[in-house]
DNA sequence: GTCTATAGGGCGATAGAC
DNA sequence: GTCTATCGCCCTATAGAC
């Protein structure tokens, strides 16, 4: 028997969603999370950077998986294709955790401080993309528009996947929005008028 | 001769931008700037709601150009010119006080914390722009999508612009960062191989 | 204006694991 | 012995309450 619980990082977790959303972000202390994990204060500040950052952990994991699959995207791939690529390869992580991933978009978008810590992590997100794709031989601003635009895609995919009266697969709002995009983008309609 | 000396307010940001590219924001205290701009402490929090909110005042201002310029682009525009309507609106007021927004942007890409205020500034732009969107008879998802490629582009102009090394106009960039979205996003390489 | 709760950092002590 | 997780107590600054 070992001196401490395991999980103390799990277990901080998962007391800080259940009271921030029980009683609000603002509303809840660092020493009840540490409390309601059988923890003290100074040992939530060692796992976690601040009161936010227990919120965000996937997030690493999501940034290495967007990388990995940009990086491995067929050679002749354009960068949007390889953007879209790495956008689907996110699917199987977020259809594996949907209850927790919407748990979680309620608390955050109840509270604008973690509203800025989210939107940190999806600009880190379109950094690294971006970089990704230079070190595929893209140049900038080619790079940094394309993973730009595929982390809005990726903002507005995720928002409709979340919302209560979804029934559609991750893949597939990724794929409809990024068609969308397109739509937008392409500006078929200035494009009808010159060809008027 | 009046009992204060004059723009509070402005001298609070003054004090606070300079003790920020000083000696860094974190290492600032509240209490310094109050001291510089001969104030108190209570009086800077009467002004700003928190410590970052001192550098991001001309948001408001931008939030409301973008908007009436969306709403006021011809009704035969597509989303996307009413968008480049907006950014090419705000060039002006970025041209005309250039070294305040590159020293601004100096201290913001060195603090996390002002990124995020930054971040979550433009978010609401472009929550914004998406909503007058609708209002000009867009769908969702095409508004918000519309909408935060725009907010892309604005992002990657604004860090050609304020680029030590760039000598070209803010209106030019959102040009040139447009067209290169449409590159990026029309997935020429993808056609090219269709048809092929 | 004054008062105060909380975030969050510094540093050392402790008590296991190895 | 070293290494690592946890705790305890110190502190200051932020930001909100009164």
């Amino acid at each position: 028997m070992s001196r401490w619980e395991p999980d103390a990082r799990g277990r901080l977790q998962q007391a800080a969603i259940e009271l921030y959303t029980e009683r609000g972000f603002e509303q809840t202390t660092v020493a009840e999370i540490a409390e309601r994990a059988g923890l003290t204060e100074r040992t939530f500040f060692r796992h976690f950077a601040d009161k936010r950052e227990v919120l965000f952990d996937r997030s690493n994991a999501l940034l290495e998986l967007f990388v990995e699959s940009t990086a491995n995207a067929p050679a002749d791939a354009s960068p949007i294709e390889a953007v879209t690529a790495a956008l689907l390869s996110a699917a199987d992580m977020f259809e594996s955790r949907r209850p927790w991933s919407t748990e979680r978009q309620k608390v955050i978008v109840a509270n604008p401080s973690l509203q800025e810590r989210e939107l940190i992590k999806m600009a880190g997100l379109g950094i690294a993309v971006a970089a990704t794709l230079r070190s595929r031989g893209v140049a900038e601003p080619h790079a940094s528009l394309a993973a730009e635009a595929g982390i809005a895609v990726f903002r507005v995919t995720f928002e409709r996947w979340v919302a209560d009266d979804n029934i559609l697969p991750f893949a597939e709002i990724v794929t409809d929005s990024m068609a969308a995009l397109k739509v937008v983008v392409v500006d078929a309609a200035a494009t009808t008028r010159q060809n008027a």
